[in-house]
RNA sequence: GGGCAGUUAGCUCAGUUGGUAGAGCGCCACGCUUACACCGUGGAUGUCACAGGUUCGAGUCCUGUACUGCCCACCA
């Protein structure tokens, strides 16, 4: 179909009355939704869901210009592609948010209300809310596809979850144990080491005196930035080698204010050099004195409530906060004469990343999911290529952190998750695990008095489902043997450990094979001075209002040509401007061409654009041009070097196709020759519309709306083939090339001689082979460069040249410039000297590299030939300056 | 303590098989020519952080240094 249409379009692109109805386009007629089709090659992206609770930022901006770019490219390449969208349910955030909600609404806390109400409510929020963050990915023009839309807590996913846990469980992965976890007491929950922060702080070291027991006139210091914790104290522990110690092995302390008995006990995890080289042990609520403990079977006095106030075991401290408890121990030894001094001290605090609190250590009984077995196989993917990072060096990150990796705690005290599928028999104590999602009596003794444990999830742990739960496993859908595993995953590297990773180790045990053959990693989204965009900074810049008023097309441009993989990128306002120019270049570029149509113009063909000998130097040069650029892109793309061809076509369509192109068409326009003017029409189109499909995937509105205005097969751009290489003619780009520094040179020696009048006379000396190039392109020259065709002449020999005149020494062409009256003589003369200095320069550059034989010898042939090419025509330039300087004298 | 990145024109950044440095903005001077002033033409500006090394040749590879930033790590 051909829209023929010839209503005039606006002069300046406006985003806003296009974007919405095209997307509304793609996705009414199902363009984004792909064929399940054997003949077809699947191209899997599986995005990541954004957070519920999220607001839309540049993050999510920049993964959808990354992704829709890749998505788009294949689709045009005719794979099969599935970009599947989706939502998380982001636990601990989630619940977070509607906690303070609750305490609002209700006056009470969630624990007050209960579970049930608390999920009734959170599950009245989420249907309110959960599609809000997704839907605004329309607006950036995510050609995802909505008919598989998913979320975390949808029924899929949660079977998913419930099946694979009691695999895991039935095999004995996932276990329970009594450990030191980090409690957060602001959500009350167990957090994992990946969501601790450790923050550097200004503290304090108090050195504490412990006497010793029947030797009151001994003691030992020991020191510590937590002294509340002694009141836990179950030893001291002093390096086995420590000479000061050795007579104090097995002797008893006294610990001051709780009057309790403590032995000294010898450990090789304690550093000698450090502070009084004896380290207080309290196994509850330190990891490392946990492990100390463990080794030397000293008991563990848990001392605070999960809301880290101190308990019963706290003796006079309890009910105290424990920042308060820490205040009233310092206060309570020094009066008592046990601190020995209060050092400053600046040391690493582990704070709960979501309830910015500090980590309170606590012995707790969690489920763990055991690590190696998954890790092993995820690591052996990346070492032996099956998987693969953009850019690679993150290979290295991600191998280093599966190589130490600890089991994973997967269980939190949240009501909003995905319930650990366990149930406990009040009648034999016994555990089922089930992957339905009730159970009504216990395996082992049938009796219905089972209870369900109160744990849910760890979030990450069903997002690392997510890029087969999201395809109906465990059951075995079409959808799941056709697109899994996906292609690539496309997400930011700081959470390589949280998702990535996890995808794979729990992709590999499901399903046999990683889920994606590579992982690109964009960089972080910073604001103009290079800091992180948060809300509480205030420093957002909202893409919403950004597509308001540039498009998403220019936003989205930006991003993925202003930034390299793995960099953090600061987002700049004058790009984004940029962008939108670019857009409303294209945009008048295509306006100009279609003014220029016949109506029923047909379709531009590969075969219309073939390279013909009587075809005109310029069209020969620019679809050599695009070729070249079609297979630049083609190689770009294929590497993921996205931006850097993205830049390339921005380069090709300004600079050659509009600056050079466009205007050598005019006069071919207007000549008034239908025949002449009906293959320029071609050519401008044909290019056009195939430059086009080339940024489709880069800026999909504008060209979409564009293609639909130009001659086209098919009914839209977004299912268009995507374009080929055609016919390369080095000579013909070489010989434009020539034309175009003639052309430079007068432009550039009008303005320098401040010539006023618009069109100069010009005498153009070129050698005899070259004569016809300049002839036939007469009225380039003339159009172009501003010269007055009746005084042009082009001559490949010139017996007196004329004396008031500028001698342009180009390539291909000597142009003089008659200017008689309006040239300085003096300053023509030191113009031309200062270009004989120059070429002289050249001239011995070049020379030095040929008479190095080293360089000759060794350098590739093309090389060094490029190289005398260069010599020869500096020299050649040097001489031709040089006889014009003397005829000047 | 370990690891990784960044350091290129006044500003923001590109620059993947090592061949002698680019874009946009900004700046200067012109300019309404069958599209575009969200434009056109011309121009100025860089010891590619520093010091060595490999190489005929290094912004690009190696070593080290400095500054900035990030990640990982149980030093009380």
């Amino acid at each position: 179909m051909t829209d023929t249409n010839k209503k005039e379009m606006p002069k300046a692109y406006d985003p806003k009355t296009t974007e919405e109805r095209l997307y509304k386009f793609w996705e009414e007629n199902g363009w984004f939704t792909p064929k399940i089709d054997a003949n077809r090659n699947p191209y899997v992206i599986i995005m990541p869901p954004p957070n519920v609770t999220g607001a839309l930022h540049q993050g999510h901006a920049m993964f959808v210009g990354v992704e829709d770019a890749l998505v788009r490219w294949r689709r045009m390449n005719g794979d099969s592609v599935l970009w599947l969208p989706g939502s998380d349910h982001a636990g601990i955030s989630a619940e977070t948010v509607l906690e303070k909600q609750v305490r609002k609404e209700f006056k009470k806390s969630k624990n007050e209300i209960g579970r049930e109400a608390f999920l009734k409510r959170m599950w009245q929020w989420m249907d309110e809310y959960r599609d809000v963050i997704v839907n605004q990915l329309r607006v950036l023009g995510a050609s995802c596809d909505w008919t598989r839309k998913c979320f975390t807590m949808d029924e899929g996913p949660q079977r998913a979850v419930r099946t694979i846990f009691k695999k895991m469980y039935d095999e004995g992965l996932i276990y329970q144990a009594e450990r030191i976890v980090n409690w957060c007491p602001g959500s009350q929950t167990v957090v994992s080491d990946l969501e601790v922060n450790m923050i550097e702080e200004e503290g304090f070291l108090w050195h504490i005196r412990y006497p010793v027991k029947d030797a009151p006139e001994r003691y030992v210091i020991v020191a510590t930035t937590r002294p509340e914790t002694m009141l836990g104290d179950t030893a001291v522990a002093v390096h086995p080698e420590d000479e000061r110690y050795k007579d104090l092995h097995g002797k008893m302390l006294m610990l001051p204010l709780m009057n309790r008995e403590i032995p000294i006990v010898a450990d090789e995890g304690v550093d000698k050099e450090f502070g009084t080289g004896a380290v207080k042990v309290t196994p509850g609520h330190d990891p490392l004195d946990f492990e100390i403990g463990q080794r030397h079977n000293l008991p563990v006095i848990t001392i605070m409530n999960l809301d880290a106030t101190i308990n019963e075991n706290g003796g006079q401290y309890q009910g105290l906060e424990r920042f308060a408890a820490r205040k009233q121990v310092v206060k309570n030894l020094e009066e008592q004469g046990y601190l020995v001094k209060t050092e400053p001290y600046r040391h690493s605090v582990p704070y709960s990343e979501k309830a910015d609190v500090p980590i309170e250590p606590l012995v707790r009984m969690q489920w763990w999911l055991k690590i190696q077995p998954l890790s092993e196989p995820a690591l052996q993917a990346a070492l032996d290529g099956r998987v693969k990072f953009v850019p690679e060096r993150f290979t290295k990150v991600y191998t280093q952190w599966l190589e130490n990796i600890h089991d994973w705690n997967i269980s939190r005290q949240l009501f909003w998750g995905h319930r650990i599928p366990v149930w406990y028999c009040g009648n034999c104590g016994k555990q089922t695990c089930t992957a339905n999602d009730s159970l009504k009596a216990c395996e082992h003794c049938s009796s219905d008095k089972v209870t369900q444990d109160a744990d849910v999830l760890d979030t990450w742990f069903s997002s690392g489902l997510w890029t087969f739960s999201t395809l109906g496993w465990p059951d075995q859908t079409e959808d799941l043997a056709y697109f899994y595993p996906g292609a690539v995953m496309e997400t930011g590297y700081d959470i390589i450990f949280f998702w990535v990773a996890r995808m794979i180790m729990l992709g590999i045990y499901a399903m046999g094979e990683p889920p994606f053959h590579t992982v690109y990693l964009h960089g972080l989204v910073r604001d103009e001075k290079g800091e992180k965009m948060s809300k509480s900074k205030g420093n957002t810049i909202d893409p919403l209002e950004t597509i308001d008023k540039y498009g998403s097309d220019a936003l989205r441009f930006t991003l993925l040509t202003s930034s390299t993989p793995g960099v953090d990128t600061k987002l700049s306002f004058s790009r984004i401007v940029d962008s939108r120019n670019f857009a409303n270049k294209i945009w008048n570029a295509t306006r100009f061409i279609t003014m220029n149509l016949e109506a029923e113009m047909p379709p531009v063909q590969d075969e219309d654009l073939q390279l013909t000998p009587g075809m005109p130097l310029a069209d020969r040069w620019v679809i050599s041009r695009y070729s070249l650029l079609a297979q630049d892109v083609n190689r770009l793309m294929e590497t993921y070097q996205l931006g850097e061809a993205g830049r390339l076509i921005y380069d090709f369509l300004w600079s050659e196709f509009c600056d050079w192109y466009i205007e050598s068409c005019k006069i071919r326009l207007s000549s008034g020759n239908p025949e002449e003017k009906l293959a320029v029409q071609k050519v401008l189109v044909g290019v056009l519309e195939r430059s086009l499909r080339l940024l489709h995937p880069f800026m999909p509105f504008v060209t979409e709306e564009l293609w639909q205005n130009l001659p086209h097969f098919g009914e839209a751009l977004i299912i268009a083939e995507w374009p080929a290489a055609l016919e390369k003619d080095a000579d013909s780009v070489r010989s434009f090339e020539e034309l175009q520094e003639v052309i430079r040179a007068v432009r550039n020696a009008k303005v320098e001689a401040k010539v006023e009048s618009k069109r100069v006379p010009a005498i153009v000396l070129t050698k005899p082979e070259e004569l016809a190039l300049f002839e036939s392109e007469k009225d380039t020259l003339v159009r172009l460069a501003g010269i007055d065709a009746a005084n042009l002449q082009i001559v490949d020999q010139l017996p007196i040249a004329p004396s008031q005149a500028m001698a342009l020494v180009t390539v291909a062409a000597t142009v003089y410039l008659p200017l008689s009256g309006l040239l300085d003589l003096e300053q023509e003369r030191s113009r031309l000297s200062k270009e004989i200095e120059d070429a002289r320069r050249e001239t011995e550059k070049s020379l030095a590299m040929l008479s190095n034989s080293n360089f000759v010898d060794r350098a590739p042939a093309p090389v060094v030939e490029k190289e005398r090419e260069k010599l020869a025509a500096a020299q050649e330039r040097a001489i031709k300056l040089q006889e014009r300087l003397n005829s000047l004298l």
